[in-house]
DNA sequence: ATATATACGATTAAAATTGTCGTATTTATT
DNA sequence: AATAAATACGACAATTTTAATCGTATATAT
C-alpha cells in the first residue's frame, strides 16, 4: 500500500539524470534505459508523457532526445504525480464515487481528512527538491 | 498509486462501527459485513489479525465477537498501517533492498526524504483521530 | 537512402490485491 | 450430549492493477 509506481520512479530517475547535465543538452531514452537498467520502451512512454505535459521538450530524429523544459521548482510533487497517474486519492471515492454503499459508509469523512493531509504534504514539496 | 488497501479500509470501518457502541459490547464479523456490504470472510480475517495485534479482543462461541481492546489514541496511523500491511515505504528498497541496480540508482536518497515525510505524517496521526 | 530517434495504440505478462473454500475450534443454548 | 453460531486460519482462485512488449508510424541528421 501507498507505493509509488515504476512510471513515477522512472520519471524521477530520468529527471535527476538530466539535471546533472547542461540545460539544453539532449538525453535519449536509450541512454537512460541502459544506464539504469530500465525497459527502454516503457521509459520512452513515460518521457513522452512528460513531454505532453510540458515537463520535458522532445526532439525527434537521430541526435534527438529530451531535455527539461519546465521550472521544476514550480511543480509540486502533487501536480507531478497527478500528471503521470491521475487524481491522487487514498480511496477511489475521494473523487468520483460510484460506490453504492456510500450512504452506509462510515469512514468517508475521516479518510478524506487523511487524504487532505497527504495531498497537502505533496503539494508543499517541489519536484526540484526531489531531483536536485 | 498511494492507495490504501481494502484490508485497511475494512479495519477502519469496523473500528468506527465498534466505537459507536458501549466499550465492552461485542460485534460479530457478520453484523459488520452485512451492514456495510463487505465480504464476511475477508472482514473476519482482518478482525482476526487485529486481535492478534492486540487492537481488538476476540470472544469465541455463539454470542461471541470482537471488541476494542487497545487505546486508539495511543496507536499512530503509521503503526496501524504497518501492523496490517507491513513496512510502510513508497519503494521497496526503503527497507530491504534486493535491488541490484542500487549503486546506479540516483533517486534512493530523494525518495527516502519523501518517504520520511510521509511516515512522519502518519506517525503524528492517531487511530482515534480517524475513527472518532 | 538509411539509420536512429521519438510517438503511440494495442496487446501480453506479471504481480498484487481481493475474495472464496474448507475445515477446525470454541462455547452458549437446548 | 447434541446443536448451532461464532472465531481461527491455511490454501486456493479470481480479479484487478501494474509493468512490459509489440508493431507501426513519423521525424530528421547524415
Amino acid at each position: 500500500m501507498l507505493k509509488i509506481t515504476r512510471k513515477v520512479e522512472y520519471a524521477l530517475i530520468a529527471l535527476r539524470h538530466m539535471q546533472s547535465k547542461n540545460v539544453d543538452e539532449l538525453t535519449s531514452a536509450k541512454e537512460i534505459a541502459y544506464q539504469y537498467d530500465i525497459p527502454q520502451q516503457l521509459l520512452a512512454k513515460t518521457l513522452q508523457q512528460m513531454a505532453r505535459d510540458s515537463i520535458l521538450e522532445a526532439v525527434q530524429g537521430p541526435t534527438g532526445g529530451y531535455r527539461i523544459l519546465a521550472k521544476l521548482d514550480r511543480i509540486s510533487l502533487k501536480d507531478f504525480f497527478e500528471k503521470l497517474e491521475g487524481p491522487l486519492g487514498m480511496m477511489d471515492c475521494y473523487f468520483d464515487s460510484e460506490c453504492i454503499q456510500i450512504s452506509a459508509c462510515n469512514i468517508r469523512a475521516p479518510i478524506q481528512r487523511i487524504n487532505d493531509n497527504m495531498r497537502n504534504m505533496f503539494a508543499q514539496m517541489t519536484l526540484q527538491e526531489v531531483t536536485q
